[in-house]
DNA sequence: TTCCTCTACTAAAACGTTTTGGTAAACTCG
DNA sequence: CGAGTTTACCAAAACGTTTTAGTAGAGGAA
């Protein structure tokens, strides 16, 4: 039971070394002989030894540690979307000798959490997923001056790190080239507004109309308001209220999915009578096996972003002044019955 | 930028007290004057002072961090199952003053992640999520010595702290109910069978008809082999090819609603002509509202499993010999059509 | 020979806490 | 008043590393 774990000065007494000796050996210093140190590496290995992380945390002033603060009543928090995220995170992080420390805030005192870690040292930097416009965890770490990296954009995005995807463009070209397949009623699935990256996507599309001269009304908004299961169902079901459409945009695959079960009672077919285009997360909960050819999609990893967030926070984390500023690439993958031509002259 | 934390040391000098008395004012110990103790507060708040995490822990030899390793490859990764649990589990940690320490181990070598924490002393202990039955997590362990707590039970089960519901209890039940009310032809839509808790409920369900003297044949299960969106569709589709089938067991409620839209096409309608069951654990994901009193639910909380399991290995972590062996109560919550007076002779 | 350089090692300080084992001064009580 | 007790403080050690500032000795050059 809970016996002591081998220290450095145990292996100095066996090998009858200094305890300098011993780390210089292990961290591969120059100023040791090649006998020695094979000795003490042996040693080492024999005896299982692990530098004592907290040790080195307190004599190094780096802890190899990341946070991610979850907002604890934040529905967010169970959609598959984290998890892919997160699943790239702890992949890059554990290939850079990183951990991940996962905590809960309370909504009411959400920076309390930053706070405490800023002051006591348990981490060398934060991730921050889903922004919101003008999210105050960003202000609150612009101010530490605590190295950071957050998913998506918001307003000051010059002044951080961030990865994300080109939202407004890939959406600008969903809608573009539905239009250009003759879809003149479309109806937008996006995701709650409050995000960054459903305000993101809104504007493509606005945009898009506005660069063909269309009218506003060409495209109809569904807004999630929480990510919920079967949202993509509920909120399809509203939009076939609308007779007149022929296309749907969806901000996620997860939904458009979702959405089919609505389809088949009001008579639509994809493919045949209603055009579906959605970003695809490439989240590895959702087979899309099935859909490939039926939906157009535009592509690009969530779990990827996930492994540049964390790359890019940890070049920061050990040089200050490194700053990533990322675009994760998509690509297009269209449904048969588009016309790929269109998407070359955008 | 960067600047230095203000330390005990600071506060001690400028109070002309010793960091003894700086440490031990803020640590509640008796042997400090009141006025001085009243100091030493406002002087702490007023810099905003946090004692040094990794000090700390350097001198307690405990760390306050619970780790919890996910396998990197391992698509429950993205079920919405988990993210309850651990919002649970973050929950409960952040009440207790404690942090989530996540990592991904290589399902190659999943134990090097679980060797190096014990040996660092990065964590005072695991959580293990999803045990299998010979789990080799389990095994390590319990040779370590180091605390942990696992979320079901595998054959060692009294060996180890651990929280669950009663799986076979309520799966035994539930069919029973079902047959009760006259359904001779049940199917069973179950998790993946390498996990206890899949493999718990088929004994429940197995066992019910043992009691009543019925075939094996009176239930047909079908397994899902991965967590995926939609798997509760696919399997449903399966099980509706046996046209003679009344009632499908679920083994959650997410399977459950996805299995609607497949019931739709074959016909039937619940509470009409086919009668659903399922486990419900509660997920905020999920907004089960329009099936109450639809469905047969036996209710219970994989977020409240989530508190008990942080708050036992806490407690394993804090006294060694402190054990937690705890069934999480369910509560039923019976379909319109079912006749309740069937559960009260079980 | 002497001086210099290079190789291979080390003692001691530092990181920021908690805890142990005190002590000096102030009170209490007979 | 003096002995004992209580109150309120503190110096120093310890936790297990890394890093700084060395040194002793071997080898080479003049």
């Amino acid at each position: 039971m809970n016996k002591r774990s081998i220290t450095i000065k145990d292996l100095a007494a066996e090998l009858r070394l200094s305890i300098t000796t011993i780390s210089r050996a292990l961290n591969g210093y120059s100023d040791v002989g090649e006998a020695t140190r094979e000795r003490v590496r042996e040693a080492a290995k024999k005896h299982g030894y692990r530098p004592n992380r907290n040790a080195q945390r307190l004599v190094t002033q780096r802890t190899r540690n990341i946070a991610w603060v979850q907002s604890d009543n934040d529905k967010k928090f169970v959609d598959p979307h984290f998890s892919e995220v997160m699943a790239g995170v702890l992949r890059g992080a554990r290939l850079e000798g990183y951990d991940i420390v996962l905590t809960s805030d309370t909504t009411e005192h959400q920076l309390d959490v930053y706070n405490r870690y800023v002051q006591d040292n348990s981490v060398d930097g934060f991730v921050i997923d889903l922004p919101q416009h003008d999210d105050p965890r960003i202000n609150f770490l612009l101010e530490t001056g605590k190295p950071f990296i957050v998913h998506s954009r918001n307003k000051r995005c010059d002044e951080y790190s961030w990865v994300d995807v080109d939202n407004p463009g890939n959406y600008r070209k969903l809608t573009q080239l539905l239009i250009a397949n003759g879809h003149k009623n479309i109806a937008f699935v996006n995701g709650d507004a409050r995000f960054t990256f459903a305000h993101a996507r809104q504007k493509g599309v606005d945009q898009a109309l506005e660069e063909l001269g269309l009218p506003a009304s060409t495209v109809i908004t569904f807004n999630a308001t929480h990510p919920m299961a079967n949202s993509g169902f509920q909120l399809t079901q509203l939009a076939m209220q609308h007779k007149d459409i022929t296309a749907i945009l969806y901000s996620s695959a997860l939904m458009a999915v979702e959405g089919q079960a609505a389809l088949l009672p009001a008579g639509r077919v994809p493919g045949q009578n209603i055009a579906i285009a959605t970003m695809d997360d490439m989240l590895s909960y959702l087979d899309l096996s099935p859909y490939e050819g039926v939906f157009t999609f535009v592509r690009s990893s969530l779990r990827v972003a996930g492994e540049k967030l964390v790359t890019g926070l940890i070049a920061q984390c050990e040089n200050t002044s490194a700053r990533t500023q990322t675009i994760v690439p998509s690509q297009f993958s269209l449904a048969v019955d588009i016309d790929p031509s269109a998407l070359e002259t955008l």
